[in-house]
DNA sequence: GTACTGATTTTCT
DNA sequence: GAAAATCAGTACC
């Protein structure tokens, strides 16, 4: 519902975002709440948006957290407060995003690791350079590259502005294999520390970036 | 289907 | 100088 009598390419103000009380919540559970929850990047006439089906929860005490060693230039978003996108440059080529949770300074992060796409498919294909669906956001770096996410977003508020995350678009409807359940199991590519039991996915979802 | 390897660059030690 | 919360391509079964 577009009350603007402009160009039409105007990010639409009214869309919903989940508040910053949504993340001022223990880390884990921000980690499974997320889940369901639509990335959406306001991007004119190439919105993109997709539906969050796996995460990796971060803790502040966790080895494997990038601020357990303390605070530095890439990682100072994390000790600001909740709510807000970290995003961080790995092995040389890709972008991957984090959101900042719990109360200031004392929690953590969930890394965001795959969506199912919802808008702007045909966007995400060519940046992608591929056609495959499921493909297109199934991994922290793939879906930053599908949504257009660089570092040029390390900082912002995840509740207005061109990046956000909104509530889930349908209930969860948990089909007969118990699809749709949330599935917790270990982390993916840490390499300080032993793999905790921090990630989790939709069940039988297609577009996580592993079984 | 699984397994291994190279790409590539920022950041901190 | 080494490491890094990854991915795509190749080889092989």
């Amino acid at each position: 519902m577009r009350t603007s009598t402009g160009s039409g390419n105007i990010p639409d103000v009214t869309e919903r975002s989940q508040p910053f009380s949504f993340y001022e919540q223990d880390t884990i559970l921000v980690a499974k709440n997320l889940l369901g929850c639509v990335l959406v990047h306001l991007d004119g006439d190439h919105t993109t948006a997709g539906r969050i089906v796996e995460t990796e929860a971060y803790l502040r005490t966790d080895p494997a957290a990038h601020s357990f060693h303390g605070k530095t230039r890439s990682n100072s978003v994390l000790f600001g407060p909740a709510g807000h996108a970290h995003v961080f440059f790995v092995y040389g080529m890709y972008w991957c995003m984090n959101v900042v949770t719990g109360r200031e300074g004392s929690e953590g992060a969930v890394l965001l690791r795959a969506l199912e796409p919802l808008e702007g498919i045909p966007v995400m294909r060519e940046r992608r350079r591929t056609r495959d669906i499921r493909l297109l956001c199934s991994g922290p770096g793939r879906l930053t590259r599908a949504l257009a996410i660089t570092g040029e977003f390390n900082g912002v508020p995840l509740t207005s502005g061109s990046l956000r995350i909104r509530p889930p678009d349908r209930t969860a409807t948990p089909g007969p294999e118990g699809e749709g359940e949330i599935v917790q199991t270990t982390r993916v590519g840490i390499s300080k520390a032993q793999e905790m039991p921090y990630r989790f996915y939709l069940k039988g979802n297609a577009n996580v970036s592993r079984k």
